[in-house]
DNA sequence: CGCGGCATTGACGCTACTCAAACTAGGTGG
DNA sequence: CCACCTAGTTTGAGTAGCGTCAATGCCGCG
């Protein structure tokens, strides 16, 4: 059972790895990163991943399924940071900040595989050349400015501008990781998780889903959503 | 002239020096700091410190003065995403992404003094004790943590909670440089930069800023503000 | 004395919220 | 194969919070 698992598993074969921070050392031999991966995990979906306050001396990549960073507040209100796709670190804070104690929580959203390293070893793994370096740092540079334009989008746009911009970053995050085919992606967010991504109500998100399907901006089913006009999304996200 | 500049502007009398993250490394002999600064610069109010889109190959610490950095989206708006006090890093991404192209731009509020350094002579300095390493960390461990707590505030608080988060923040931020007394402090924002980091505008600020003032929570005059009832400033915060 | 930069205030409107009910589809057990 | 259940979506009516625009006030400064 479990060296069928190992097998099945070979990083090598991995293509998700191809595209983490570690993608340049995913194929050496002898393979660094199965040698160090400590365990795959399998999470179901809606569990806490890791909690507000807890100090992780693992670090994860998400290898299959979707999750989310989210702050809850007082009085049932409840803030969603970002989400996490396959390739993903589920914490890259931990990579930069020694002992990083967590503001918020993380939990998943589908059902996931998680694989688990120990901080130094992936420290290791990620610092080890010029092209590693450069890797962590771009990905960390992604994920900085992705904060900030979350801020401005949270003040400064308004429902439909703050819900096309997070259709485009997430395209965008997947397209990097080969998981968009013409324009066309997995969407597990329910309406009332856009919600909490762009500070509305799950009854405005609505309202606002309806127009941009009316418009002809989006096709979006259940699990899969397709940008039918990009240019125009990208108009409406930049003047919204 | 030079000479003169150079002994008032000594490091190991800089009051703030000792806040900075290289507040470990200031009073050694020879003095690194001050041996590896590249100059030191003013620049007026309401300048341009830094425009979006550059990528900076030196890093200044703010000695004197404000500044905050700011997204301009289109249509006049804009959103200020932090405020850089005395004892901060102008660009800590800097250190931790190199080539990092700013997404952002950087703004002065008050007349400013700045340190330079070359990034890589900082870096090497930063990261050149144990306690070196931990200031940096934990300095961006705290510049993480308030990214995300600002995503929160604009997503889910109401305008109250978000004036209120924001002066507390503050509070915080200068009460570790010994620049607040008995909860009052320099504060040289307008309404109109309050409102540009809340999302909120300027008319509306006044109004819950004057509602602040009628239930006796802070005391804002000009540049200056006190917290008359902190417990009280946190619960609102909290709840708002 | 007059100007420029802010702060303040009022009238009015719109965006997005609240609450609640109806609807839909996928899954499950009888 | 149907009845039911649940999770999620859709819709409506009424409303609040914050925005807009414009006028007025205030004060320091040249």
């Amino acid at each position: 059972m479990d060296s069928i698992a190992v097998k099945t598993d070979a990083c090598e074969r991995c293509a998700l790895g191809a595209f983490a921070v570690y993608g340049p050392t995913r194929l050496g031999t002898p393979n660094q990163i199965e040698l160090r991966r400590l365990s795959i995990r399998h999470i179901g979906a809606r569990q806490i991943v890791l909690a507000e306050g807890e100090v992780p001396d693992r670090i994860s990549t998400l290898r299959m399924g979707w999750a989310f960073r989210q702050k809850e507040l007082s009085g049932r209100r409840r803030q969603i940071l970002s989400f996490v796709v396959p390739g993903d670190f589920i914490l890259l804070e931990s990579l930069v900040v020694a002992k990083y104690r967590l503001p918020y929580s993380v939990k998943s959203l589908t059902p996931l595989t998680l694989c688990d390293f120990a901080i130094g070893d992936m420290l290791q793994i990620v610092q080890s050349t010029e092209e590693q370096r450069d890797a962590l740092s771009s990905s960390i540079g992604r994920y900085a400015t992705a904060l900030n334009r979350r801020i401005s989008d949270l003040g400064r746009r308004n429902a439909v501008g703050r819900i096309a911009q997070l259709i485009l970053e997430l395209e965008g995050r997947l397209a990097r990781r080969n998981l968009v085919q013409n324009h066309a992606f997995e969407f597990p967010l329910r309406q009332e998780h856009i919600a909490d991504a762009t500070g509305l109500t799950g009854a405005h998100v609505n309202r606002v889903l309806s127009e941009m399907r009316k418009n002809d901006l989006i096709d979006l089913v259940p699990r899969r959503l397709r940008i039918l006009d990009y240019e125009r999304l990208v108009r409406v996200a930049e003047e919204g």
